[in-house]
DNA sequence: TCAATATATGAACATATGCTCATATATTGA
DNA sequence: TCAATATATGAGCATATGTTCATATATTGA
């Protein structure tokens, strides 16, 4: 077996960031660098919204808002309940949201 | 002259981003959502560092890098200094940065 | 079971993105 | 001024991305 360093003493000396970490870091800049995933998490921010809730509230296509909420929905950025044929989506990130909302506040404020 | 509503206000009434607001988040998380400008900046994080040292130190090539660059001047992420031919870039955003290094940190101990 | 409603899905399209290659520009020292 | 070095730039290319359209799927109430 060889020694079991942890990632982070890892990047502390190479300054290097693994493969993994890259990826998942990026990953989640993506999932907020599109406008109308920005305005959708925002709304989630305060509650639940249905796709079509979302849809018409942002004005947006419903097949738009469904395709960006599997988007989200993959990374576990949202999650859903049914009731009966509706879903209600709401936030399931909470690191991630807040990310948004320091953005959003420090863009606002600026 | 119309009523003076502060942008906080307006969005804590309509719960919605104005369009500038939108674009300023959207281009930030933009900046941070490719691996090349994540690795870039990640460096930068621990000092100055010339095009040609980047290049070397991220096995890019120089072109990469230049262009890179670039884009991370054009946001006002990073900033360089003159010595002779050699640019030395650093980071220019402390809020950006710190943005990024909280994803890191996110990534890393998960 | 069937119609109505809500949501999901896939193909097609236009646009955006990131890299590479070749070359241009700029600064320095001789 | 000229060669050497460092960096910037633009075109071209392959791939990724976001939206729309049409249609599929799923749940419910009658």
């Amino acid at each position: 077996m060889s020694m079991d360093f942890e990632k982070e003493e890892v990047s502390a000396t190479s300054n290097q960031l693994d493969e993994e970490t890259l990826f998942v870091v990026s990953q989640t800049f993506k999932a907020l660098s599109d406008p109308t995933r920005i305005r959708i998490l925002n709304l989630l921010c305060s509650g639940e919204y249905s796709v079509n809730d979302l849809a018409e509230k942002l004005n947006l296509g419903q097949s738009t808002v469904s395709h960006q909420l599997r988007f989200l929905k993959q990374l576990r950025l949202v999650k859903y309940r049914r009731a009966g044929t509706t879903l209600y989506y709401s936030e399931d990130d909470d690191h991630v949201m807040n990310l948004l909302k320091q953005a959003i506040e420090h863009a606002i404020h600026h």
